[in-house]
DNA sequence: TATGGATTAAGTGTTGACACTTACATGAAA
DNA sequence: TTTCATGTAAGTGTCAACACTTAATCCATA
């Protein structure tokens, strides 16, 4: 009676949940508005049975959220939630940063150093989108390097959580050229194994990306309740 | 079309979760176990729908794992995770007692106080469940003064998971002692607004506990698969 | 005896229908 | 005109039945 190893999926629900955050992420579901189990089931071709778990899947994602007898809303996370968020964000990516000097080899070192040209390319080339997933591919590589399995998917979650509101957000190219700079100094610390370094550059360059909401917000913010 | 602010919960689907968390804490399900959900829908007296949903709930929170067409298994923890838990409980609880330095009042503070003092006294009563108790509130009052109330629930699923398989757990009176000790310190270092010594201080507490677990599969683990 | 394929039972995946709750609209009374 | 009660429609909560997948059993065959 011991569960087999493999496919932790169970078909359609997981389909439809994944089609969900889709629309979710691209903003064709707005915050604060409802999902019409019904409409959903036309919509996806399928009877309610599957979309009502795939609702249940998105809360236990915190995406929406289940008001009883009145159905789930897309989540309005507010400012708040994103700035602690954000904290805890950068506290575990600087644990991250602190764990991966003893993980890293040569391999990794070049990997690194590739994807630090390539964004610098891409700054040049004022290239948002690819500097963003360059970007996500140099957090990710600091994660796995952690050694830490769970710490790396909690860290996706934060950033999933963020990407909710950070939809509008535009990278301006002095902000690419700024944060380029700081991951070179984490690199640099965690490829000489400066722990508190590496662990102090992590946590100051999520910070500072947390810094920038801020001042977005002072200036007259384009966002939700405060 | 805004979503109401009360009733968080969609009824029976939440009741059963609530009731299921109870039979895999309590052991009455064990780890690896599966889930029938046609019998579980008629020792709950309802029919299998809300039963699944209750089921999505736990996979959310973490505490069962859906296997495609083959059904539900209590979730079996390794002890690689539990090990990775502890230390992201340790950044947590670390984080948390840095920023309660930055919150607490007078108030707290003779909370604090009194709890410790109760905690002494459970000591020499050796009763370990008063001690547990009291163990939770203060580490749930430095969770608080956070001012994070994410860091908050983070904190509190990482202890429901490590919980899981904690059940076997005895508190020795030298462990409670020990414990105690360092809760003084922590609180000592909160007080005074020393935040590194608070950092610090938190962070061992919670890895002596991780130490204590290693120790116990060194010697020889009751624990499942490695 | 060992092996391989069909059979069968158990259990999940999915569906459509029905019950109940909620919010809105309509209309009567003050 | 405002307020409150009642009716009504929309939508979620629940249910029982059916379809499909998986795994174990049994029997025929070498």
């Amino acid at each position: 009676m011991t569960p087999p190893k493999e496919k932790p999926e169970q078909g359609l629900a997981l389909f439809i949940a994944e089609q969900l955050k889709q629309l979710i992420y691209t903003g064709a579901l707005k915050p604060s508005e409802r999902l019409n189990e019904a409409a959903l089931a036309v919509r996806m071709g399928t009877s309610r049975g599957p979309i009502r778990e795939a609702i249940r899947i998105l809360t236990g994602l915190g995406l929406v959220k289940a008001v009883a007898n009145r159905g789930v809303f897309v989540r309005e996370i507010s400012v708040r939630e994103m700035l602690e968020i954000y904290e805890l964000r950068a506290l575990v990516f600087g644990f991250a940063a602190e764990r991966a000097t003893d993980h890293i080899n040569e391999q990794h070192k070049t990997r690194f150093e590739s994807l630090l040209d390539q964004m610098d390319q891409a700054c040049d080339a004022e290239d948002g989108g690819v500097y963003y997933d360059l970007n996500l591919e140099f957090h990710a590589l600091v994660l796995t390097l952690s050694n830490n399995q769970r710490a790396h998917e909690t860290y996706d979650d934060y950033v999933k959580e963020l990407h909710l509101y950070r939809r509008s957000y535009f990278n301006s190219p002095g902000n690419m050229r700024r944060s380029n700079i700081e991951h070179r100094a984490i690199y640099e610390a965690i490829q000489k194994g400066t722990k508190a370094k590496a662990k102090s550059a992590a946590e100051k360059h999520v910070l500072s990306g947390r810094q920038r909401l801020l001042s977005r917000i002072d200036a007259g913010s384009p966002l939700s309740n405060p």
